[in-house]
DNA sequence: CGGGACTTTGAGGTAGATCAAAAAGTGTGG
DNA sequence: CCACACTTTTTGATCTACCTCAAAGTCCCG
């Protein structure tokens, strides 16, 4: 099985380049109790209205949080990636008012709360640690209603690669990172059909912006995709982004 | 001027729907420092990227949180009444990555986010509590998404109605409320036109389902209203909730 | 090698945008 | 208390970005 303390350690660092924290602190993060769990394909692993008594970390693979219109329409709200604590707010709402889906394979590791609060308890810096965490997850989501509200179907897109990118590239170069998303599901994110997605990537891999590519996006111009998606990274708050 | 502990007593209000705070805890809310401020109507007074260094509690009037695209459209991600913490995430984000806007004239009450800070060291359950307040206005904005993403432009002014007639009847009834928003900015908060809004106004007025009228939403049929706008009032965590 | 999921392309339809202008409020100063 | 300027609401006419429906092509896995 997969090892607690690596998983733990991706976290960690997406923490710390937030929020000082102390060396005991740190080991308080690294030895959180949890069970690691193996997703299939495309299924969703928490499930609208469900109450959860534990966190789902990301180690593999990618998830998505999302709603649920009447007739059954998907809207994804985030997309997660590994070293992602992806549902971190049901410490605090244990009633999910969003799922998640795993998009592709993935592996969790399943924290439960109990743990996690009596971390916060022992340690205050960790409370706001986590709930600035929670914050930018928000930030992340408030730029997605602005994009999606007022931006054309290829910017909105553009600027979702963007965003991945810069996400990926806090640990690597970013000119290229794995793609799991099908096209239908960055429609779920973006508000548009599969078609529409489709077509958009089509032209942006014509214009020599971003291609994808054996469940990989290549961006080969990232100004110009930038351009193009009105993208600039200080919202995501991660001092290192280019 | 105002009374301040009147003004955080709504805050508290609605920190005791969702937390369970104790009689020491409650106090050292009321008794946090702040100045009022009067804030004509529509202005901006948080900008984008500003560094700030206090909360903005809402007194009277409303305020609006929106992010701008690069031609200078806005998209509204939370409309905010009377009793909210407008900017609560400021105090673990200081950099405004979204900034507030007065619907109408307003007065709020700005706390130092210093003294609120003390207040969540010297008691943990309060962090909490503030945190568990984000999450919910995160949750808010996750609903907006999936709205204002895969519903029609009448579906979505249906749910938007819906959802602050909740949060204002966790006061009173609720049939009608005080609305100072225009029908641009009702558009800007659903990704619609002023236009076009105005159009789906008058369906909900034809249909019997809301009017407005002197500047107060007038609900006429609620079940049809919530029935158009596929509106499930879980997701506010408003337990006395309709 | 066969079946399901995903991608790609085409043709035509529509919800909502855009542009334009009149009507109704709202506030201000004389 | 009226006149003027400004903002907001309302209606009409036209346009278009994106949707819908349909079908062929491609990839992947058992």
């Amino acid at each position: 099985m997969a090892d607690a303390a690596a998983a733990l350690h991706r976290w960690l660092d997406r923490l710390v380049l937030r929020s000082d924290l102390g060396p005991q602190e740190r080991e308080a993060i690294l030895a959180l109790p949890g069970e690691f769990h193996y997703i299939q394909a495309n299924r969703d692993f928490v499930r609208l209205g469900e109450r959860v008594d534990r966190a789902c970390l990301v180690v593999s693979g990618m998830a998505g949080r999302f709603g649920q219109s009447r007739n059954g329409d998907r809207q994804i709200t985030a997309f997660h990636i590994p070293g992602d604590m992806a549902d971190l707010h049901s410490v605090v709402l244990p009633t999910a008012a969003t799922a998640l889906h795993s998009i592709g394979e993935a592996t969790i590791y399943r924290v439960p709360h109990d743990a996690i609060r009596s971390a916060t308890r022992a340690f205050p810096a960790l409370a706001e640690a986590f709930w600035r965490d929670c914050t930018i997850d928000a930030a992340v989501l408030s730029q997605w209603a602005l994009v999606n509200g007022r931006l054309s179907a290829r910017a909105r897109i553009a600027h979702h690669l963007c965003e991945l990118s810069c996400r990926f590239a806090v640990n690597d170069g970013g000119a290229a990172f794995p793609w799991p998303v099908t096209q239908a599901q960055l429609g779920d994110a973006t508000g548009l059909t599969a078609v529409h997605v489709n077509r958009m990537l089509r032209d942006l891999r014509l214009m020599g912006a971003a291609a994808v590519r054996d469940r990989t996006v290549q961006i080969l111009d990232r100004r110009l995709l930038m351009e193009i998606g009105e993208f600039d990274p200080r919202y995501l708050d991660l001092h290192k982004a280019t």
